[in-house]
Formats: C-alpha cells, structure tokens, sequence
DNA sequence: ATATTTATTGAACGATGTTCAAGATCGCTG
DNA sequence: CAGCGATCTTGAACATCGTTCAATAAATAT
C-alpha cells in the first residue's frame, strides 16, 4: 500500500507548490482549483484528496511563507551584533525586504480570512507566534529590568509597528513610496521607538529617586 | 424628466445605506447583490443601473466609513490640547476606538482590492489622504523646522504604526488581546515614538554644535 | 393620445468551490 | 497470477456568485 500513499503525497507537495507559485504571479484571488488541477496533472475533483479545501491550501503555503520570512529574519539577527538596537533595526529591515521580495505571498498571510464558525488550526496559529521571538531577545537584552509578560507585549507592538509601515508603505493604493525611501523611514521610526522607549523607562525607573 | 431621476437617486442613497449595514454585519465577504436588491426592493439586474459593479458600491461605502473615521479623529483632536503629543496620543487612541467600533467597516478599507487592471477612481484616493491631515498638524507643532515634505513622511510613518498596532490588535487571528490593553499599549508606544523623534532631531540639530 | 426614449426586469451566462456516484486502480490472498 | 474487496480518481453536476442583455414596462415628449 505504499505506492499509492507515495503518489499521494508527492502530488500533495506538487498542488502546495503550485498553489505557492500561482499565489506569488496572481495573487491570493487568482489561486482557481482548476488550474491547480491543470498544472498537477489530475482532475479538479482530485484536489479535495490531497486537502480539505481550499482555506487549507491557503494556510499550507502561509506555513512555507512563514518558514522562510523566519529565515530571513534570523539571517538578520545573525550577523555581528553591534548592539540590540541595531539589531532591531536590522529585523525590521529584512521584514520590510521580504514583504517585497514576497509580496504576493507576504499579502495572502493577511488578507486571507477564514470562514467565522471555522476557526484556525493550532498548527498554523503556532507558526505564527514564532515570529515575535526575533524581536524579544533583542528587547531582553534592552529591558532586563522587564517581566516575560511586558517585553512579550512591547515585542508584538513594536512588530505591529512596523508591519503596519510596511503594509501601507508597499500598498499601491496610496501614494507609491519608493522602497528605498520606505527602509530609511522604517530605520529611523524604530529607532526613535527604541530610544522612546528606553527614555520613558529611565524616566519611570528614577522617579523613585526623586 | 425629473420623477425618474428622483427615484434613482433614492434608490441608490437606499442601495449605499444598505450595502453599508450589510458589511458592518456580515463583513465584506457577506456583501451580495442579491441580498442587496432584495433589501431595497428592486431586480438584482437593477443594482447595475445605479453603480457600475461591487467595487465602486464598496468604495462608496469606504467614503462614508473614511468621513465618519474623519468626524471622530476631529473630536479626538478637538478637545483640549494640553500638549501636540497629547493630542497626537487621542488621535491614536481614536482611531483605535473607532476600529474596534466600526470593525467590519474599518476592515472592509483595507481588504478591498480592485482588479490590478482597474485601479482607484482618483475620489477615492483623495478620500483617504485626507488622514493624514489630522497627524501632520500636531507634528508641525512639534518640528517647526522640518519641510512639509518631511513632515508629510513622518505623518504617514506615524499613522501606519498605528495602523499596524491596531490591524495586528484587533485581529482575531493571534491571541486576543482586552481591547483596553491595546488602547494602553498604544498610547505607550505612541509617547515613546514621539519622544524618539523629538530626542533625534535634537541630537541631529546639536551635532553641528559639537 | 400616440410615439419615442428611457428604465427595469429577471432569465441566462460564465466562473468558481465543492460534492458524489461511477469507474479505474491498487493491494492482498488463494 | 487471477480475482476480489477496498480505495482512490474522475469529471459531470450542483449551488452560488457577479454580470449582461433582450424583452417589457414606464415615463416623457409631441
């Protein structure tokens, strides 16, 4: 019985790298089944085999696009620390250079939205949390003084921060800003966040003193 | 001649209406011109003649969200002004409110994409520039020496953090995080943003002098 | 009152996600 | 290796969409 189940599989992996290739040319709303089917070599009908429906489909490919933006975060992270700071900085610019190396892909993550009464699976909101992590040994480092549970919340806004300048930066829909220009402006908003940010701690950790 | 457009025009004030109430309660997936022209009394086919498509109908309905979003970052900076930070700090924490009150419609802003081959009528555009408008006067206040150029650039960079607070707080999709907790995160991150661009631009200001 | 222009209708079209009975294929056993 | 039961695959069919259009009804002009 393993022949089948080979087949099945390999065909599996050939629809999610379809899927993956047909989302970053067309956009999440040019992924159709039937030519999934076409591309793969099997019936459309075929498809409802190897996955449950689409939505799945979807979050299969978020999972691989995660992956890698998890790489090209770490990448970032990776090389020489010359202080938390600039690694920050450093994170967010890859960010920013991945939602536009990937942007079709780095779109879908988003715009994607599950039927109400059918909620995410554990796996893919687990993927997710994944990315926070970048951005919280850096924090660490800034914030010693800092429980788990507020550099927690200070990672995921300083996330969303900067998710939100890439997201409207890279939108088309408003003024086109070139990309150059939006990595500059991404740099300089998350280091004056930083430096905010350690400012008001100073400012709070000293008023006992006062 | 007049009798006929009279009635086109209600019924298109009454399509609008309609479209409206229907996103805020079963989001803009849920918008469907059936269900449209069954609730203003008329053909399906019928809707054609008093909108072109879906698109511009949501557009239209984007206008209306975008002057009410407008109405309530007014009042927010209206009050009072202690302070441009504190007045920048109400804009945040309005604009928060006002998606976490308006959520479908908030979201039904950004989810909508044309077709890559139609792009934005130039209204609709212009409607969302108008933001802005709100951030860049209290900014002006704060860096009287920056070009407007400048200032447009940081008001945009200021608005979309948090855009991107909100967007990512207001998500269902990531731990759900109290709505109050979300309105203290950002007013926190809002104050240190600021002080980080107003301790930069001294710094920058400063670095003849030394 | 009649004719001409215009608006409205709702059936039909094409696309799309999904299902399912019929047929093809596979894996095991004698 | 032949045959049989289980399983997989197929592609036609279904339900829903947005959208179009010839026919009908209404309104306006003469």
């Amino acid at each position: 019985m393993t022949k089948a189940l080979e087949r099945r599989e390999k065909l599996r992996v050939d629809l999610i790298q379809a899927a993956e290739q047909m989302i970053a040319e067309r956009g999440l709303a040019g992924l159709k089944t039937r030519d999934l089917a076409r591309e793969i070599g099997c019936a459309n009908g075929a498809v409802y085999n190897l996955v449950a429906d689409v939505d799945e489909l979807v979050l299969r490919v978020g999972s691989r696009t995660l992956l890698r933006l998890d790489e090209a975060l770490s990448a970032a992270e990776g090389a020489g620390a010359p202080s938390p700071q600039a690694t920050l900085i450093r994170i967010a610019i890859a960010y920013c250079d991945f939602a536009a190396e990937n942007l079709e892909l780095w779109r879908a993550l988003f715009e994607h939205r599950m039927a109400a009464d059918k909620p995410l699976p554990d796996w893919s909101i687990n993927d997710q949390l994944q990315l926070f992590r970048h951005i919280y040994q850096p924090l660490a480092a800034l914030f010693p003084e800092r429980s788990p549970e507020e550099l927690g919340i200070t990672a995921r806004s300083l996330f969303s921060a900067v998710h939100g300048m890439v997201a409207l930066g890279l939108e088309q829909k408003l003024v086109a800003v070139p990309l150059p220009a939006l990595r500059k402006e991404i740099a300089n908003l998350v280091h004056a966040m930083i430096d905010g940010l350690i400012g008001r701690a100073e400012q709070k950790g000293s008023a006992a003193a006062d």
